[in-house]
Formats: C-alpha cells, structure tokens, sequence
DNA sequence: TATGAATAGGAATTCAAA
DNA sequence: TTTGAATTCCTATTCATA
C-alpha cells in the first residue's frame, strides 16, 4: 500500500474511530491487513498535521484539523502570494499593505483563520490593519503573514 | 501563586512565544520567577485543551484552542441543553429533534464547530438533519451531542 | 524516498506529601 | 486539591536497509 492511501485510509479510521493513542491506528490498520509501525503513523500524524486533543472528559484523542480551517488558510496564503506588498509593525499594531482591491478580502480571511494573538483586524482597499493582544504577538503575526507571502 | 493564575500567564507565553515543548513553558515560568515542574504544564496543558500542532516547516508546537471553536461549542452546548428533545440515527444520518424554533440555530451552531464526521447539516423549526461520511460517525455524531444535552 | 527496529526524547501518570 | 519527583507511557527520531 501506498502512502498517500494509508494517509487517506488514516482519515477515515479517524473520523470512524476513537482513537486514543497512535498504537490504536497502528491496531485498526492491522485489522484492515495493513502493517505498519507506530513510527509510520507517527510520521503521517505529522505530514497529515493531526493533532491530540485533550477532551473534558480527561481522555486524550487524534483529531482531523478542520476542513474549513485547512481551507481558510490556503486561501489566505494563496491571497497574500498574489496581493502582499509589506508588512510592518509598531508596538502591538502590524499594518499590512496590499495591492489595491485586496484589503477586505485578506482582512475577513486573517479574522476566519482566527489567530489567537489577534484582538481585531480592520481593512480598507489596500492596507490592512491587524491589532494584537500583544507586541510579541504582533511581531509573530508580521512573521506568519511574511512567510505564508513568500514561501513556495 | 494559584493555579488559576498560572493558567491565565500559560496562554499568555503560549500567545507571546514560540512554544515546541513543556519544557519551554517551564522555562518561560522560571523566567518570570514561577517555579512549576513539567508535570504540573503537563496537566494544565490538559486542563486548558492545549493542543500540539504539527506544522509545515517540520515542527511542532503548542497552541490555544482557538476563541471562536471554544465559544460556539460551549454557546452549541447551552442551546442544547435547552432545547433537545431526541436523537436518532439511520445509517449515516442523524435526526436531531429540538424545541420548536430552535432547528436553524442549532444546525447553524454544528456547521460552525465544523466537526469531521458531518458531511452536511439542514434544518427545519424544530428538526436538524445531519448526514455524516460513515455510519460509525453517525453514531459519534448522535452520542456527541446527546452528551452536550445532558452532561452538568 | 519510505519504512521498521531500536532508542531517545517528551508527555502523562502514579505515588507521596502538603 | 494541588504539586513535585520519579516513573511509565507514548511519540518522534535515528540509523540501517530496501
């Protein structure tokens, strides 16, 4: 079997099954006669970005990130590669310029995403402004912003 | 200092900084004169639902839940508890039935938390039918939010 | 490049104590 | 109830191999 099959087969067991623990992948795939090691599915957890997520119940268990999430942040990043100018901060404000026409769209993207520095954010046809919680935190946002702008 | 502050000054160094291990949060506390044990984040961590995200660059870090997933659960939650009157499924469907007049708030609140299994959600006054991606979903679905309905 | 076996490294829990 | 120390358990990585 393929990779990119267990990945998609790993989803699935995902949204099907409780799964507490990367060994109970490694047994639900067994059941399915696919043997794999937990270091394999320690590593798809990883390229699938799957994360543990502690429940009120107390328990521990591997979750999907959202679809919409997933595909907010495209979006995004797809956006700032097309339209991001630059990007500056002071104190806890970050200005983020655009080409003109993209400001709201960018500032309704970055509010969906939902970044927890992030206290507001308001546009206008060109320039976005984002105000943080925190300069660190607004020093971190420029960071993303910039990255997801330039990177591949 | 008490636990509740503890918890307050965790989300803040996660917001703030870049956090990969327990152990930084650890650091980032003795820093500021808080003297805690890995153990101890480790149990905020659980208690606060910090999650550890795997990233694209190959990393992995701590992050908050975010604001809005948290709140429309927990406004999800109340309103169940309201108005839930009965859950039932077929197959891959579920029918939620509810006070009368609650159905599209309710439907609205499910697509909003976005949860993996549920593929669409529709609603009338007093009926949300939710058609999930497997029949084991369905059942998670159904128990998910029998449970919010009842729990404290 | 993908994987398993072994291992290191990190996180959760147990146990004792306050 | 909360915590630290020690420990166990779980996860990520290394190293070898295909």
């Amino acid at each position: 079997m393929k990779k990119h099959e267990r990945h998609k087969l790993l989803k699935q067991l995902l949204v099907e099954n409780t799964v507490y623990r990367q060994e109970d992948l490694v047994n639900l795939m067994a059941q399915r006669g696919i043997e794999v090691t937990q270091a394999t599915i320690s590593r798809d957890i990883k390229q699938l970005q799957l994360i543990k997520v502690p429940l009120n119940d107390g328990s521990y268990r591997y979750t999907l990130p959202s679809e919409k999430e997933v595909d907010t942040t495209m979006k995004l990043k797809k956006t700032l590669q097309d339209a991001f100018v630059d990007a500056d901060i002071h104190n806890e404000m970050c200005v983020l310029k655009v080409q003109p026409g993209n400001g709201p769209t960018v500032s309704s993207l970055i509010e969906q995403v939902d970044y927890p520095e992030i206290f507001a954010c308001i546009s206008d046809d060109d320039t976005v402004m984002i105000f943080n919680r925190s300069t660190q935190g607004a020093v971190k946002i420029q960071d993303k912003l910039e990255t997801m702008a330039s990177e591949n």
